[in-house]
DNA sequence: AACCGGGGTTCCTTCAGGGAACTCAACCTG
DNA sequence: CAGGTTGAGTTCCCTGAAGGAACCCCGGTT
């Protein structure tokens, strides 16, 4: 990202970071997510500036984020969420979740999701893939992977 | 953060990006998660700037994610997560979902996770609160919440 | 008294973000 | 068919944050 590279750490934050860490990524996705799809649209709510949103952009459809398509005879383009991109949003849900528990204020929450399954207003839960019991940060242990560092 | 104030966005990915969106706070966060709790062992490890992670190491205490404590009777302190910073992990086990399923490389990850209750190695699941079935970013409709923009 | 080690501060340089102006290629419009 | 419009960028300059090395302070230790 902004000076130090992140990409070639060993360690899936980083990499996660050299990819959708810079500032503005991640309000840029919640904004394609959210049907926010062409570039003066995504100027003109976010406030970026024309040159930084070019640079994200960009990094964002190198990294196979977004997709960048015509959808004119004209130069014109939209921006639209790969499947990588798709599921990089549960991230942002996270956030999302933390954030309405944490820093909503009285004000309370500014978005709220109703899940398809069961017509419910609700939030995002962590649970273990394996067995569906929660599955926060105390509920690990650690170990070292194929991956590791000193490869 | 860097130069646009996101915290006054009524956006809980903006607000939440106030409080750990700048360089190297996600990584601080993990370091001090698996027990990395002082200045010298995390300049070190990460490798960052010493003014740089003297800021961090200030706005991450200042938001409450954080604690710093002493640990000597001379002038040595420590980070420690809050209860607040804990759940902000989660976001960071996401992270690791999504790279080591997208990133990985042939090396696989570099770090897994047993969980607790099951004893499995396994990733995090994004679940419904409420129901408890699967729910992603294609699963939700958005609502506008008490906290909308407008107010 | 001299040294050491943790935890920072200071200062300087460089580079990324902000912001306004400019470009360019289709389309409209009279 | 000259002139304007619109979307999607590019160029340029200015400022401020990241990098990095040097320095500082304080309480031990020798």
């Amino acid at each position: 990202m902004q000076r130090t590279d992140f990409g070639e750490m060993a360690c899936s934050i980083a990499r996660t970071l050299d990819v959708i860490g810079e500032p503005w990524s991640p309000l840029i996705l919640r904004d394609v997510w959210v049907g926010m799809n062409r570039f003066e649209q995504l100027q003109s709510d976010l406030g970026i500036s024309r040159k930084v949103l070019t640079e994200r952009l960009n990094h964002l459809v190198e990294n196979d984020i977004l997709e960048r398509r015509p959808y004119d005879k004209r130069p014109r383009f939209e921006y639209v969420l790969t499947e990588r991109g798709t599921e990089l949003v549960d991230m942002l849900m996270v956030m999302v979740g933390w954030a309405d528990k944490w820093l909503a204020g009285k004000a309370g929450p500014p978005v709220l999701y109703r899940h398809h399954a069961c017509g419910e207003i609700s939030h995002v839960e962590l649970t273990c893939a394996d067995c569906g019991e929660p599955m926060h940060a105390g509920d690990v242990d650690l170990v070292p992977g194929p991956g590791a560092a000193g490869d």
